[in-house]
DNA sequence: TTCGGCCTCCTCCCCAGGTAGGAGGCAGCG
DNA sequence: CGCTGCCTCCTACCTGGGGAGGAGGCCGAA
């Protein structure tokens, strides 16, 4: 089964130099290409490719607002964003968007070929100095103390405070601990109870203040 | 300039495969062997390793904890971390730990190999299935790095935020400002548009994250 | 003057989230 | 043994919040 690509780039070198790049592997084809994010999300619409490698900075519409559109229309679609400069933002308002991926134009080839097989096997992958540095970003931490109402929350509760206070809806937070919804709306009830909040905003506001949040945060459980 | 490497893990196979599977590299040299988590400590100081590839679980003291007390003797060190499931909760603990990366024993051996090159070289890595949950998680959460369209933000829009990042509800904020709550709802809507957010909880995580949330700090009555 | 951005307010509609109340299973403890 | 705390799940109900869409007034820039 070939990978479909679909190359978004303003730039008609990058894209030739990716058909070129691409051209010499079997499994994979450029099915299309695109000079701006309004015809990207067109294209995409119309090829369905298996990957989209898409630039930041294009005319018309900028490559992260045709990500968010392309993966609103097609929550499955894929896309490995391609930038030349590896500044920061982008990356984070990328992985937002739904991207897939994050690579530099100037990695080397069989990197670019190896995130575009990645990607297209539904893996996410950063290229290595972007990694390190949203490992730096997720790692920094402070801490202070919690009040001693949070103490008398259970192990379970203050799992649950803090996927609240990561953003997770009751349902997300099912799926991430596989129970429930029902059993989620029972726990947040408790919590808020316990600490005499009203809503879940009042306890994100507060497991933000305790730092209870960047203390604990926690990797989905598959 | 050859890689020198330190394989820390409790299995003797695992740490026999390694030395199989590098021993066909010529850039690479295993240097010792360690098979629990003092022990790694101990020939990390001694022989001074390019790179340290480290099991979670070994007897005596866990691959976490040594991963911290090797950075804290010598914060330039790098620690590939190793493990055998990826619902591994440990990933980010390791990446607080100080870890460069994160890796699957059952990554193909390509994949292991360049994990290492790459850890040698500088950079960070996780492989793609980590990745990919690492990701999952950063998306679903607004993260800091202050995205750029906070400053297209208006003055009022910023205004409502910010009370909204202490936990009020439309109804409070309306009063606060004497203004209609419909109003404030337009508002919220614009700034959830805006900054691409799902609902007002995340608008809260973010601006808490961003350190928008200062001076106003008016925790939810307790 | 016209145009566009901002602030204000409205209606209609739907759903996620919170409340109330009950219930079964299981483990630890006196 | 029975009691208690915790986790799990359920139904039924109501409301706050968010989406969509429209609208009027004010002000500064072109």
């Amino acid at each position: 089964m070939t990978i479909r690509v679909l190359v978004a780039d303003d730039q008609s070198m990058v894209r030739a130099g990716f058909r070129m790049l691409l051209s010499g592997e079997p499994d994979i084809d450029v099915v299309a290409e695109a000079s701006n994010g309004l015809e990207a999300i067109d294209k995409a619409a119309r090829f369905d490719p298996t990957v989209v490698l898409m630039d930041i900075r294009m005319p018309d519409l900028d490559g992260l607002e045709a990500t968010r559109r392309i993966l609103a229309a097609d929550p499955d679609a894929r896309v490995l964003i391609l930038t030349t400069f590896d500044l920061d933002e982008y990356v984070y308002e990328a992985l937002r968007a739904g991207a897939s991926g994050f690579v530099l134009k100037d990695d080397p080839p069989e990197q670019l070929l190896a995130a575009i097989r990645t990607v297209a096997a539904g893996d996410a992958l950063l290229s290595p100095t972007i990694t390190k540095r949203v490992i730096e970003q997720f790692t920094r931490i402070p801490r202070p103390a919690p009040p001693k109402e949070l103490e008398e929350l259970t192990g379970r509760e203050r799992e649950i405070l803090r996927l609240v206070a990561g953003g997770l809806s009751n349902a997300e937070i099912a799926e991430e601990l596989t129970i429930s919804e029902t059993t989620v709306k029972t726990h947040v009830t408790h919590i808020l109870h316990k600490l005499h909040l009203r809503d879940r905003v009042q306890a994100v506001v507060l497991a933000h203040q305790t730092g209870l949040f960047e203390a604990s945060a926690r990797p989905p459980a598959v």
